[in-house]
DNA sequence: GTTGTCGGTGAAAGCGGTTTCAGTCCGCTG
DNA sequence: CAGCGGACTGAAACCGCTTTCACCGACAAC
């Protein structure tokens, strides 16, 4: 505990004040070589005296192989790429390995940013892309070289990754819909540049037109409104569906937040939800919970959970824990839906409010969202 | 572009491709000393051809720093932890330094964890804490080594940060609140080691206290409820406070989070809110907005913009972009507010859902969190 | 015509670790 | 008692890069 300050103590510091080499130390440290009781003990005084921690880089260097796993984003603030990474997390917080974080914020922006450039560039261990698809470029110069990467939401056949099924995600929102009595049933979904996005909405929308189609129901074009993600812009899109006298009752959103813009739009042309109009969203992410929002749940936070312990297979370390099981996808039934003409306005609204777990369906999990769970412990007590 | 598979590309096979000795091929790299224009070209082509890229290591280790900022945070799914990050993120962005994240997800668990050992062990160039006060032996260690610290959220003598006036904050809260006609004020807080944990909730309630104390108001002890920290803890804690005839009029919560539990509770009870029962929370996270809560809005997002500022700033960076000037703290009134008795029920849980944009006072910002911001935009139109 | 000075370059010495290799010193076996 | 293997240790090489330092040629200054 002294670190005379300034410059971090050396190996060759400790090797001195121990009295022994500069390997012997190295040999305490990693136990890869036996090491004389006594010795070992005068090392560890020392380490402990003066406060060692061995430096990285050049433990790094000489090794040959960083201990550095590359993490890339799109954007950490949307909910459910917070949630696949905070997954990550939790894996990696029992290895030995750090996180690299890099968001891109705006993946698309020029393209500027190759993906198997950003991974070349940091030499790391292993690499997870979450919500990223690489582009056929990437893919390739990413499989020459040799560190293991590892998708999250995105499906490829190039590299390990779990990407849902969003076409039966769709189908499960859309059935629900129906089931319910809807006959016109709007979409709004992702306006993208599908060579470089995600095609989650795509396929999302392929889900509801195929359910839609199998039920003998006509897809009128303009009950299909696409924007850039995001929620203000899906309202806008939102509007344009339900300013109309013969608007849909229902809209299934391809995302929660996409869906909480549709409702902000029902809302500033007073209609009620779902008195007047259903919404569905899909992902289930926190906020999706606290509105009541009927959606297709995907257990996101697992996800990211997953491509850790993928990780760890690879790069042939001990999994701290099992691979999770966790069904797919599944509908969580809020207070968003209801048959069309069978709304309780006022009732609905206040449970829309706060998410009436009455009428919920909940599956707890060992993964629960921040929101659920308690930050602070009280200790002793 | 040719990468022949396997190990990465070193200097040396730069060198040998063009020609030149490994120190020229670093001087071209770097610019750190004139290179003729001509071997430069080789050089630069030799790189461009094999595709190399510098390990990041070897550099670190050779110049003795390395290009990395560790930042250490409680909780990243925590919606104010995630903005501040974020913020941090758009900034560093813009440096050649990396980020690399230690999630502690719960920091006072047997306390096992001291800051100072974290950052000890990264040898990073620099530390960024967000939301965690360091003890007084993690600061006595984190001053005797070299790298900078800052600090988010917390004030210190000891390092540069930028914490809020959170009894000015509570204060704004409870005035608010008052100036609608409110009497009796409840309030929903941590309950916590102050020890361990970080002064905010606390100081919102002194400041809650003073202005009541100022007004002549007795303080009502079973006005008062602490809980740890999460939205269910909270909605538990209020709980107790609402489920009484004589029941405060007004509740204000520590943190937007708390102040959902608090809406929770009074949903599960039965009452309306505004109508029963006014609730102000403090942060003005994302959901605030979507569930229209009035709220104290700091700026979380900018908070995390001046730390990484900073932090270029002791780094003798020069700085990407001014230092933003924002209010500290400001009222956001929504629609979970209103004089006691003033309350239409319908008008007011609708305008809750979404968030009643018109009687919102909204400030635009460079900052807007995710969900008003489009992801993904379109390209070439 | 000798000195500087400067652009341009390579040899070599680190940076802080790990790992190979070559011993010592033992205790055992045959 | 020679021979052997294992426990334990240190010298030295190496990881990939940066940075002196020395050197060479060219050109300006005296």
């Amino acid at each position: 505990m002294q670190e005379p300050s300034g410059r971090p103590v050396t190996i060759a510091q400790v090797a001195r004040d121990a009295g022994v080499s500069i390997p012997t130390v190295s040999r305490v440290l990693n136990g890869s070589a036996p090491v004389a009781e006594e010795t070992r003990r005068r090392v560890d005084a020392s380490i402990e005296r003066l406060g060692y921690h061995p430096n990285p880089m050049a433990r790094g260097l000489s090794r040959g192989l960083s201990d550095v796993v590359l993490v890339i984003l799109p954007n950490i603030t949307q909910p459910s790429v917070n949630l696949r990474l905070a997954g990550l997390i939790s894996v990696l917080r029992e290895t030995p390995y750090e996180l690299t974080l890099v968001d891109l914020e705006h993946p698309d922006s020029e393209r500027k940013r190759h993906l198997a450039d950003i991974v070349a560039r940091h030499h790391a261990a292993a690499t997870v892309i979450i919500s990223l698809p690489p582009s056929t470029a990437d893919t390739l110069q990413l499989l020459r070289q040799a560190a293991p990467v590892v998708l999250v939401d995105v499906r490829s056949d190039a590299f390990p990754g779990d990407g849902i099924d969003d076409i039966a995600g769709g189908m499960i929102a859309t059935r629900h819909l129906l089931g319910l009595g809807h006959r016109r049933i709007g979409f709004v979904g992702d306006a993208e540049d599908r060579f470089i996005g995600n095609p989650a909405s795509a396929n999302r929308r392929h889900g509801y037109e195929q359910v839609l189609f199998d039920a003998g129901i006509d897809i009128r074009p303009d009950d299909i409104a696409l924007a850039p993600h995001g929620m203000d812009t899906a309202k806008a899109a939102a509007l344009d569906l339900l300013d109309r006298s013969d608007r849909p009752t229902a809209v299934f959103a391809a995302s929660d937040v996409q869906a909480f813009g549709v409702m902000d739009a029902a809302r500033s042309l007073g209609l009620d939800v779902p008195g007047d109009v259903s919404v569905v969203g899909f992902d289930d992410i926190v906020t999706a919970r606290l509105v009541g929002l009927t959606t297709v749940r995907q257990h996101l936070e697992v996800s990211g959970v997953r491509a850790g312990l993928r990780l760890l297979e690879l790069l042939g370390q001990p999994l701290p824990f099992e691979m999770p099981e966790f069904p797919e996808l599944e509908l969580v039934t809020r207070s968003t839906t209801a048959s069309p003409g069978d709304a309780h306005p006022i009732r609905s609204m206040a449970a829309a409010l706060t998410g009436a777990a009455a009428s919920e369906k909940e599956v707890s999990t060992a993964f629960d969202p921040a929101f659920g769970r308690d930050e602070r412990i009280p200790r002793r007590k």
